[in-house]
DNA sequence: CTTTTATGAATGAAGG
DNA sequence: CCTTCATTCATAAAAG
């Protein structure tokens, strides 16, 4: 029913008679999921939803905070308030650290860029960065660096945590168990293209929604 | 550079050398996408990032609108409904794994057994049992086991709470410096070039949005 | 169908 | 670095 489930797409796969032969070429190692043209342009759709919408808003405020000029109204930050103001008391305080989106992308391109380990002074550099974008301390940053990079090696190794519909074959463990071939699997250089992507940089939007702060 | 680049995914399928296979497995006239789990990953958050996104900017709206209204201007609360529920919302749903009811009697009888514990090596050995029962990986067993410990835990604490009332207040600062707390109100200078990256619009959607006008 | 609950999975932080 | 723990998130299952 009208959702776009993403995740689910290799479940379909096996019911895709056209690709079955997919399974089979990649052996039990190298592990892919296939998307048919109905589903890519299913998120296609999706995104272009969200682009639309995006754009539509941010049109919108802008005429909107146009008038609030004009009318001497200036609307703070709203949504910042409700959460923090209350300087004094912590009621509902999450104790624990959450990058926000934009922290997070580019902490995972500063990853991706390969120079593993940063050191004392790169941590100093990068959490200043991202303190623009949301509050975080250096220990915030050494952590996320050190369960990133052990994360991904452990997901290397154990690569099919979740897919039922696929290894039906049941049988014990082959001695050598799933990871392999350690330079086939991930090209570590540019693991694709996408990662970039989201690198979002529209000085006149920005400066437009700089205007809630 | 940075772009969402969805459409091209097939193209640059030819520069990974991992896959090409995938080319001549189809002949000329089936066509399909290939995805590593990596990479679908990284799609799946960068929608989640887009979804954010536009939550944020849907709740500055209504914060603004609100205002509006207080001053006899209708802008109408168009977009939320419909497009939120038109385009799912739900874009990242992800498949879990579910024990069968043999599978968890071994489990619970494995942990009750009180072996805390449960090695790397203990693992594979339930694992492989397990997976004679249903489909199943380590990971499965060690999350369930990770799950079940605390959970258990957690159930001797709670009911021993004699103090209903003053919990909330009793929170003093830790001192600890992880205290670095965003409950993200992020996204404002970030972003938005999507729309121009993106050369495809949804016409409905378009059309919904256009009451902005 | 919508809401609630149970629980698999993800992840920030701590210890060694 | 690796393992473990605590907390939170998301979703399948159950309840209404």
């Amino acid at each position: 029913e009208g959702e776009v489930r993403i995740m689910e797409w290799e479940k379909q796969e096996n019911q895709q008679q056209q690709q079955q032969q997919q399974q089979q070429q990649n052996g039990g190692s190298l592990y892919v999921q296939v998307m048919t043209d109905e589903q890519m342009e299913l998120l296609r759709r999706q995104i272009s939803v969200y682009a639309t919408i995006c754009e539509q808003l941010v049109e919108m405020h802008k005429a909107i905070t146009a008038q609030q000029d004009l009318a001497g109204m200036r609307l703070g930050n709203l949504y910042c308030d409700p959460l923090m103001s209350s300087s004094g008391h912590k009621i509902t305080a999450r104790q624990r650290w959450t990058p926000t989106p934009m922290q997070l992308q580019i902490l995972e391109r500063i990853f991706d860029q390969g120079n593993g380990t940063p050191t004392k002074q790169k941590i100093k550099e990068i959490t200043s960065d991202l303190t623009q974008h949301g509050q975080i301390s250096e220990t915030n940053v050494y952590n996320w660096f050190q369960n990133r990079r052990a994360r991904s090696k452990r997901k290397q190794l154990v690569p099919a945590s979740n897919n039922p519909e696929s290894e039906v074959e049941t049988e014990v463990e082959s001695p050598k168990e799933t990871k392999a071939k350690p330079e086939d699997i991930h090209s570590h250089e540019n693991p694709n293209p996408w990662t970039e992507d989201l690198s979002f940089r529209s000085p006149e939007i920005s400066s437009d929604l700089r205007a809630f702060d």
